[in-house]
DNA sequence: CTGAAAGCGCTAACAC
DNA sequence: GTGTTAGCGCTTTCAG
């Protein structure tokens, strides 16, 4: 004999008890919760709100949903939120949801195709206005996206889908600083340190390099490629530092590979930016505390992730869809050389 | 003349253009897609699935939230998932989550007491089916989840308060043995860089550290307080460095607190552990690549992150509240002076 | 093994 | 200003 399980269920209270509590119909409470469609008398108002805060009413959100059709919440695909630059993005990509009454479902991808496609189809059954993806694929599931008819937009994804909203930086303009810098302090043997993405997507940050070291007439470094990951850039880093024609510069794709350069220069004995000098891309909070601190090309992540929420649900959404690429800023802290270390 | 807004509505094929389609009955389609609870017969469940994939059906989950009352989802509030151990926990939970089906709804509280607590009425709203919550506050909001009913559990939050479910590490012995470990290395002068709530909750790492040293008839070190983070640390250090009585030894009640501290004790011109050894707590990925390397007390996070997700919607749920508090290891590393860095 | 139908809680016509 | 009510898409009991 199985004890019949108490469901327990939350939120008994609905509108139809506040209603007979407030002696209105339904459609009053509706009103006054959703401030409209209608005016309600100011008397039957309070009456009302008395009623739903003695009851504890709280509506629920599935039935809302479901009459609406919008679930007033957005999907964000990222990754991995363990990553600086992708923890930060949630918690702009959060702030500017909350700030019009939108909720974060967060997905992590690991850098998995099946996963990614995987998390997108499941937002999309789950009713979320938006989705803001940060593929790690050359071509993401753009296909589950359209058959879902969900918007989205596209995070600094080489390719601009047509089709679809993104929003990005221009990343050859910003590994162009990058590496003008490095050249500025005068070195001529600038090494890239590559992040591989899951797909052969070629990234414009090697572009940049490539056009910074040919505009100033300088030979093409070495270049090693690895995860974007501290550990990918501990690996890249030491075999920089083996190269026979060892580098005096190193310019990374992301902070985090600068940060496991870092550990292979510092376990090599060698310092930085005395031996070698770096610089990197992103713009995380880590790379103000490494040792040195890196300088580094400045992603605005929070602007970025405004515009991206802003162009799912807010007021222009639905509009024709459109790229939007914003400016980044070179962060110029010790790595590099400009800075005495302290 | 405003040109009319169409509507653009996802997902129009419904259950019902499945049934008719496959020539059968809307409970028929139920039965296949959610695997019963009745039995259909194969060639049944066929023209079914053929129907779905030529449709391009996907179940609307708002309906079913609202049919079954569940969301099949979890909400996370957490202060800040910007930082690494936060970060590490939205991580592991979203993944124990959807392993069993369950998507996670990630909300950020900065500290702040309202933000809090409008999370956890948010969540509530939207039939969450159940919420970890790693308070900031001594006493969180738990009349809000009471009133709602539905299941939380609390993260690593010192008083355990009756009636809810809880999952942390015992910091007192955590701090323990991190205090230990610089005793057993020859410090007499150990300082505490100890993490300031919102609330005026008393921190039992700060009761560890105190634990060790009078076990091991030292003198109470130095005390100093501030936030959190890596600013917040690098404030600490500075007036730990400066102080009359210069501590050798510090241990830190988070990771990031002792990157800032690394960072005071570097610009002081001053080494690790060879001046001042430093042991913290948390163990996230950021301590295993600053320099020197930090020993650190981890956290068993994604366990952690498991139990509370098992707590909440797993094959336990529903049981009376527990509280599991779970082992923590010291990571033994370069900054107390184990091993030469490299 | 399959179907008909009630109803989850809410919104917004539409009627008064 | 307020009330009635259809119906959003789904699950599941109950009847065949």
């Amino acid at each position: 004999m199985t004890t019949p399980v108490v469901p327990s269920h939350r939120s008994q209270v609905t509108r139809k008890d506040v209603a007979r509590y407030a002696g209105v119909s339904t459609a009053v409470v509706s009103y006054v919760v959703n401030g409209g469609p209608k005016k309600v008398a100011p008397g039957t108002e309070a009456k009302v709100q008395d009623a739903i805060r003695i009851l504890g009413y709280r509506p629920n959100a599935a039935a809302r949903a479901l009459k609406l059709g919008s679930s007033e919440t957005i999907g964000l695909v990222i990754p991995d939120n363990t990553n600086p630059f992708f923890s930060l993005l949630a918690h702009a990509v959060e702030d500017a949801a909350a700030e019009l009454g939108f909720a974060l479902l967060l997905t992590n991808s690991d850098g998995n195709l099946a996963k990614e496609r995987h998390n997108i189809r499941n937002l999309a059954s789950r009713q979320v206005d938006g989705v803001v993806l940060a593929s790690v694929l050359f071509e993401p599931d753009l296909a589950a996206l359209e058959a879902a008819d969900i918007p989205a937009v596209l995070l600094n994804h080489g390719s601009q889908a047509a089709g679809f909203n993104s929003v990005g930086v221009d990343l050859a303009a910003g590994a162009r600083i990058a590496v003008d810098h490095l050249i500025g302090h005068g070195h001529t043997n600038i090494a890239l340190a590559m992040g591989t993405n899951t797909a052969g997507d070629f990234d414009l940050r090697e572009e940049g390099w490539l056009q910074a070291l040919a505009a100033a007439g300088l030979p093409e470094g070495p270049i090693v490629r690895g995860p974007f990951s501290r550990e990918g850039g501990y690996a890249v880093g030491r075999r920089l530092l083996a190269a026979a024609d060892r580098p005096t510069a190193i310019f990374a794709s992301s902070d985090m590979q600068a940060i496991g350069i870092l550990r292979a220069i510092h376990e090599a004995g060698l310092s930085v930016p005395e031996d070698i000098a770096l610089t990197s891309f992103d713009g995380s909070a880590e790379a103000e505390y490494s040792w040195p601190a890196l300088t580094t090309v400045e992603q605005p992540v929070r602007v970025m992730a405004e515009a991206a929420v802003e162009a799912l649900v807010g007021a222009s959404r639905g509009q024709a869809s459109e790229h939007r690429t914003f400016p980044t800023t070179l962060r110029i802290r010790h790595s590099c050389g400009c800075i005495a270390p302290a």
